[in-house]
DNA sequence: CTGATATGGTTCATTATTTGAACCGTTATT
DNA sequence: AATAACGGTTCAAATAATGAACCATATCAG
């Protein structure tokens, strides 16, 4: 692995739940040695990206993330457009609804909505959602380039619960229903109890970017409440897409 | 320079004004050879960093960033907490108001707010603001540690107009004057025509984590306008510092 | 149509940076 | 007082980064 990539696998080792790590836990974690953690450590801090708190001693993600995601999200306003949207889908559907946007194999969480109730599905942002055996995956697949299906059918498919589909085929259909249907349906793939809807938000290029999808417990989910949802969320994401891409007609033409 | 820095100094290359670059452009301006340039973009495009557009073939800053803000942003929920009170602060004043952080030796700005009126100050996200020629600066290094001070103090103080404060003792006496005062102002030092005032938002520990400031045309600002402006960026600089550490009382000790 | 000059991308012997075992000084814990 | 964890540092040895020269392609001017 390069230099530079140990340096952004240290990065990846900040979660939710563990935002600050000390240097041994670090080097340990990425089996990289003391030396070399700290070398990268304080390479990543002297460019913000890391910091490090004066009394613990400990790191955290620095402030120059934001700084870069800002320029980023300026170009590029994903977070800026589609959260009002799933902010409304979550207040009509009272379910957990999130955000990912596609990085390098796998989506990204970039955004939730938790509806205020108690019993409800948990995501957390920066949570990384497998292609195959998410709603989000799905319907990602579904509107993605053609390269982009082959390299994940390609890849292992990992079951995560008994009701993962595993085989290829099996996925590969579960992607053109979802075309044809504007949404995917995902019935307890990565988690048990959990299902399910996503729709895409594509690019100008009229592929898939990101996906909006709505989570729910599934023992108070009814086939209705599946379609219900899955025809919210296609709403929401083709005006997610649409404001994006400034109205332009041509590239919604996959989701027609 | 370690590896790790100059793949960082290529995300820095990436601007509001000019956030996609081509592999070419990003060699000449980083100074490092084409293919050197070229094993840093993949390194960071393999991890999210840096995407590269398919058709233009032009580099730009990753999804990966987004999701690593994003779980700073949940450590540290600077903008969330922020946000809205500078949003209050700029329809209040109807001027400019921006939002920085540190990181290293400069102000990061990662929020802006301008009020809806054709004449009015513009500042771009992401821009950084030097310490002591900017309103935020000289707050933010009167509630700073002093080894930061000393540091800022110790090193280069470039004018960028007439007006800008190059000598160390005026400086530190502007910082003195802001720290009785609550609020710092700063005449057209780092602008002609633009004066701007600046309030501390403080961590737990006491100092200074980041400003708000409200930034005007000089040309319609009287001396009430000011003592009213700083007057609100310090109420609106204690609100989030307080919603920030819970309501610890004893983190506003210094501001008090 | 051609020659000149861009662009993105690749190769591989040379070179310089990264590496890690062993080290130090501190700070809990026993 | 002894132990073990922590953060941080050192320097010869090992490894990864470097860059001049190289393609292939695209664009432009004459």
């Amino acid at each position: 692995m390069s230099t530079v990539g140990k340096a952004i696998s240290l990065l990846e080792l900040f979660t939710l739940a563990e935002p600050e790590l000390g240097l041994s836990d670090l080097a340990r974690r990425s089996g990289f040695d003391k030396a070399t953690t700290r070398r990268l450590l304080v390479a990543l801090t002297g460019h913000g990206l890391v910091e490090q708190d004066a009394a613990t001693r400990h790191y955290r993600l620095g402030a120059g993330l934001s700084r870069l995601a800002r320029i980023r999200e300026a170009r590029f306003p994903f977070l800026q457009t589609a959260v009002p949207l799933a902010r409304d889908l979550a207040s009509a559907t009272a379910e957990t609804v999130h955000l990912s946007e596609f990085g390098i194999d796998r989506l990204v969480t970039v955004h939730v909505e938790h509806p205020a109730r108690a019993n409800r599905v948990n995501v957390d942002i920066g949570q990384l959602l497998p292609l195959h055996s998410t709603a989000s995956g799905i319907v990602y697949l579904a509107f993605a380039r053609e390269e982009a299906v082959k390299a994940c059918l390609a890849g292992p498919l990992d079951a995560f619960t008994t009701h993962t589909l595993t085989e290829p085929v099996a996925v590969s259909h579960s992607m053109t229903e979802a075309r044809e249907r504007g949404y995917s349906i995902c019935d307890q793939g990565l988690e048990e109890g959990v299902i399910s809807v996503a729709a895409a938000i594509l690019a100008a290029d009229g592929f898939a970017l990101g996906t909006i999808a709505v989570a729910a417990p599934k023992a108070r989910t009814t086939a209705a409440d599946i379609a219900e949802r899955g025809l919210a969320a296609v709403a929401a994401a083709r005006e997610i897409s649409m404001r994006l891409n400034g109205d332009n007609l041509k590239a919604l033409r996959r989701q027609a």
